[in-house]
DNA sequence: GATGAAATTGAATTTCAATTTCAATATTGA
DNA sequence: TCAATATTGAAATTGAAATTCAATTTCATC
């Protein structure tokens, strides 16, 4: 349970781990990724319609500080949150029509981007990467609708 | 000047081509980018104050439409916009100390993104890359300080 | 277990950029 | 010139993010 690694790092912050900040982490953990802060608390307020919806929003913002949670914008403007991999790095393929999100990791990437940054003597944090366009279900589905007509 | 293809793609598109635009448009073409639209519209009502920045922001969305203008968001949350470079993509380098932007263009990178959507089958439209860290500048900067104390 | 300083909660409020409204004005083709 | 139609710009609205504050909870210490 990644409940140890939070209690550990809340009291490393000198915070306090409260049943509602466990509940969140629990629900967030096990849920799919890439939500908007209102699917996470629409999930929260299932199991437990008490926590409000700041409590979800400051718990988040603290996952993301902690290094357990991953906010993500993508390009429709929405701040979506994702469990954090821990370690590893990866990018996404973003489908147009349905919004499906895929993701995909790449060394060959990292690599090249290290080549761009050093010609411009530009020392690498961090970075994003995302290929927007259609998935190959979406596609399939265009071209079967264009058969028919 | 891009006044004629300005006018020619408003009327294509039944618009019509005002004062306010065609100033809007040659005060923005000639600008840095990368400029959010508070900035741009600093720069308008310097020249012209009767201009108002619902103007400035209606016609910076139609310069988009046009394809005249490219919407930047990235991960600092500020919408900016730069005049469109007909054909040409470029991703950027931001120093996350001092804000400066620097554009690159790498055709390897354009490569590596067709394999990776061709083993998603995926069909890409387009993509947006950021490397964010600290520009040769700002690390010099950093040394010199570190070595004075 | 009791205590209390400090942190947290959650409803309500505020912030602030993005967007819309609407009456007055400008543009354009006939 | 003359409408029909689009545009302008000040003001209002929206909505997500962030903050406020009184009530409540946590937890180190006793
Ligand atoms: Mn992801
Ligand atoms: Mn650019
Ligand atoms: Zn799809
Ligand atoms: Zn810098």
């Amino acid at each position: 349970m990644e409940t140890d690694l939070f209690k550990t790092r809340i009291s490393e912050e000198g915070l306090k781990a409260t049943k509602q900040r466990e509940e969140i982490l629990n629900i967030f953990m096990t849920s799919s990724g890439h939500q908007n802060l209102a699917q996470i608390y629409a999930q929260v307020a299932k199991i437990n319609p008490k926590i409000g919806y700041t409590t979800v929003y400051r718990t988040l913002k603290l996952l993301t500080h902690l290094g357990l949670a991953t906010q993500r914008k993508f390009a429709d403007g929405e701040t979506r949150y994702e469990p954090a991999s821990e370690g590893s790095h990866h990018d996404h393929l973003i489908c147009l029509d349905c919004g499906k999100i895929i993701e995909f990791e790449d060394q060959t990437l990292e690599t090249l981007q290290n080549g761009i940054a050093r010609r411009h003597r530009f020392k690498i944090s961090h970075h994003r990467m995302e290929i927007y366009g259609c998935c190959e279900e979406c596609h399939r589905k265009k071209r079967m609708g264009r058969r028919k007509s």
